[in-house]
DNA sequence: ACATCGATCTACT
DNA sequence: GTAGATCGATGTA
């Protein structure tokens, strides 16, 4: 646990446990909305809050374990609390957080960012200028926070990755079906929040 | 071995 | 709205 102040502000700040990512991935995916995502890198301290989420679970033909254990999604199959990095469209990394004990291969795919901290290596990382720019999409999210395959595997309790929970109330999260997913359309498992519903992708 | 497609993004029309 | 980028996973032969 670590106390902030700025001026008269006094807040805490906790990082989440493994308890938080132990349990069922559509709750986890939902309770993710409003927690801030923290890269520590060499050019320094790059975070944003999680605005929109998607849940990917094991018997769903859109998830990536649904077939079995491969090279690319063996993490998925690990402990929950770990990063999963996978690599897409041949240029593409995406995040995820893995939920559910050993065994049970699910996760929570991380795909909008309202910037925090580091803006400015945002941009360089992008190349985009403006902050809308730098976070509303899986894919750039990763490239905002310095994010690659190198990650795939990481504990979210460490130091490089974790994610922290500032007591932010964000009220309403919506739920809808997910982007680029054909099957199980019925299954409203994207989450966003209808308060930063600006920082949210595909609008 | 070859073809297709993907939990995406950008640039261009 | 559509094409192109470009790698890994998957399906068919």
């Amino acid at each position: 646990m670590t106390t902030r102040s700025t001026g008269l502000t006094l807040w805490t700040m906790h990082k989440l446990t493994r308890d938080f990512y132990l349990r069922d991935t559509v709750e986890a995916a939902k309770a993710a909305i409003g927690k801030i995502l923290v890269h520590s890198t060499p050019h320094g301290i790059i975070s944003g809050r999680i605005v929109e989420t998607e849940a990917y679970l094991r018997d769903d033909p859109a998830c990536h374990a649904s077939r079995g254990m491969t090279r690319r999604n063996a993490v998925m199959f690990g402990e929950a609390g770990r990063a999963y990095v996978y690599f897409t469209y041949g240029l593409h990394y995406c995040l995820n957080f893995v939920t559910q004990p050993e065994g049970i291969a699910e996760a929570i795919l991380i795909r909008a960012l309202e910037p925090l901290e580091g803006i400015d290596q945002m941009r360089r990382n992008r190349g985009k200028d403006h902050p809308r720019d730098l976070c509303g999409g899986p894919g750039k999210l990763t490239q905002a926070l310095g994010i690659d395959i190198s990650l795939n595997g990481e504990d979210l309790l460490g130091d490089r990755l974790c994610v922290l929970d500032d007591g932010t109330d964000v009220g309403e999260v919506v739920s809808r079906p997910r982007i680029g997913i054909k099957e199980a359309t019925d299954r409203l498992w994207r989450f966003y929040s209808a308060a930063y519903v600006d920082w949210v992708s595909m609008r």
